[in-house]
DNA sequence: TCGCATTCTCAAACCGCTTTGGATGCGGGC
DNA sequence: GCCCGCATCCAAAGCGGTTTGAGAATGCGA
């Protein structure tokens, strides 16, 4: 619907070879007929036809996101949306567009490789990657420059990732605890198929058998991450014969369920019972203030975000820099929700 | 990198335009020639570039929605995420493209004629409509299809939305508060420059009015909605001199914070203290059960996110069947946060 | 004044698809 | 036998850009 090249070449008497080169700098026009170009250009509110440069040039300029979302219990993990702010950032200071396609996990498979052989994006981003995720495989055999967010656990070949710490952090969370002088440790975990889950879980496994703590299944769970989640865990885990006194949880929103849970049983977090969370400093749910709420292996995911679209781009431009990868690590701070292990 | 029609063509000893048509379903083409071609797209994994083919047609199969960031909060609504989970799911269904744009508030504008000038988008779906909000104009300058989530109310010209009855909804809550005996009645508001957080307050202040109470400013606050705005709420209002009996809370997250702040202070939610609050029905944090925790409004942002999505699609695919509106009612829930007033 | 190297500009091909306007071959009615 | 209509297929012209390979204009030295 706007102005075409061509147009705006005619305009101003010139070729539209010319008006293109004025724009795209290129060194051979000269200086003053490419000011009166751009000056044209910006008058005529010129935009190039998204669509008709990329076939020409051959690149998209986009990114593809592909969300997940299970069929089986159709929860969308609020974490994407703040990733996908921090992504978005750095992908329109790039020039590149997002395109997200919303997938139940079923046709995940088809989605990256129907929205690869349209030739719609340049590189892909995979989120929510579990233990055993075939989509490693399906991408790299697509020629196609990939990053997941979070690792997977079943791929021998090399492929690009950011993730944080997860084995790390759980570890630290677990040890802080034990040194607190607790012995029965909960894990509410998130499914534990989902990658970072399983990664956790080890770090917390490790952690206890470090301290010659033997795990107890009755204090280990998983499961979607909601807050009704956290609060049932709290509930029927404090109903033990010997009931746990200290818990580590998987997001903010099943910390959230589970000071809940203990609160309508009269226990008063951090005095009580001691709650760990991680914590994705999401923007609606801050935990900060002079003393945070939550002690709460911290990072944020909306800077994971954009670290992330980053190293993507970077692949998209030079796809021989090999496989990139980092990993983050979380930081541990202390809040109102941790203290000795009273008994 | 995928198949191009012309080596499929080659492939099969005909022309490109005869495999065009065979594989759109132009009548003009032999059943078996049709079959033959369809049978090698399938093996070659051909599918026709998306830039191509939109270039071609005119038509980019896309949908562009702008998600704003407020600069000043860096807030990222959790609502969008199940929003656009419900659109995603009928975009692609229609074989479109949802393409996301995060932009700072301030370049929300630009944001947008940038997209429709590079052809990029068939339509566009505006978030957050504020109560004062230039881009309804703009946009209907820019001659292209488009939908609010919500509405602006100081717009005259007709133009297309999806709201749900704000201003019922909080009328309705407040009214049933009322009934309940309630006098002293709090409104946990979101930033009421938002259209939809203005219409709650009116709702709100209809009810109060209907009945004879005089609105107490010191029992209405506006915020950006997160946890901790709803805690301190709870906490500081609550010791004001004459503090409330009731409140209203803009999301479930705020009201989250209210029931910390209750909990915090040993006031019982249901029982000591009422609380009404609008739920969205987001995937993690549901309010059902046997009875839900929350008495609230409800309504689910991911049907309407659905719904939106195909009103937007109608629009794109045949302009002129006006400007479409709907208005979803929500539905007032009963759940264990509310009770007759005590005093 | 001419020749030649520099600048600057342009015509045309191309990216992968759709679509218009024929072309071809065949059978049937007259 | 001729002409027409129908069923199939195709060549070529776009869509709106980029890019290659030249051509025109200019400036300079000889």
């Amino acid at each position: 619907m706007g102005v075409t090249l061509k147009q705006l070449a005619a305009s101003l008497g010139l070729s539209p070879t010319t008006v293109s080169r004025a724009l795209n700098g290129f060194p051979e026009v000269n200086a003053a007929t490419r000011e009166r170009v751009r000056a044209a250009a910006t008058k005529a509110n010129y935009h190039p036809n998204t669509r008709a440069k990329s076939l020409a040039t051959g690149r998209a300029q986009a990114i593809g996101h592909v969300i997940p979302v299970s069929t089986s219990h159709e929860i969308v993990n609020p974490i994407f949306a703040d990733f996908i702010a921090g992504a978005g950032e750095v992908y329109s200071r790039a020039g590149y567009e997002m395109i997200l396609r919303i997938v139940a996990d079923a046709d995940e498979a088809s989605a990256y490789d129907n929205l690869i052989a349209r030739g719609a994006v340049d590189g892909i981003m995979v989120h929510g990657p579990r233990v055993h995720d075939p989509r490693v495989e399906l991408l790299a055999g697509l020629d196609i420059p990939f990053l997941l967010h979070g690792r997977t656990s079943n791929v021998t070949a090399p492929y690009s990732w950011l993730d944080i710490n997860n084995h790390r952090s759980f570890h630290r969370a677990t040890q802080f605890l034990i040194d607190f002088g607790h012995r029965r440790i909960a894990l509410v975990n998130g499914l534990e198929d989902m990658d970072f889950a399983s990664r956790r879980r080890k770090g917390y496994l490790e952690a206890l058998s470090g301290a010659g703590i033997e795990p107890d299944p009755m204090l280990m769970r998983q499961a979607e991450m909601t807050e009704p989640y956290g609060y049932r865990a709290a509930q029927e885990m404090m109903q033990l014969p010997d009931p746990p006194t200290a818990f580590l949880a998987s997001s903010m929103i099943v910390a959230y369920g589970l000071r809940r849970g203990f609160s309508d049983l009269g226990l008063k977090l951090g005095r009580d019972v001691s709650v760990v969370t991680h914590d994705d400093e999401l923007s609606y749910l801050p935990n900060d203030g002079d003393v945070p709420m939550f002690t709460a292996t911290q990072s944020s995911v909306r800077e994971a975000g954009r670290r992330a679209a980053r190293m993507l781009l970077q692949l998209v431009t030079d796809p021989d820099c090999g496989p990139l990868t980092e990993l983050m690590e979380t930081s541990l701070v202390l809040g109102a929700s941790t203290g000795p292990a009273s008994r």
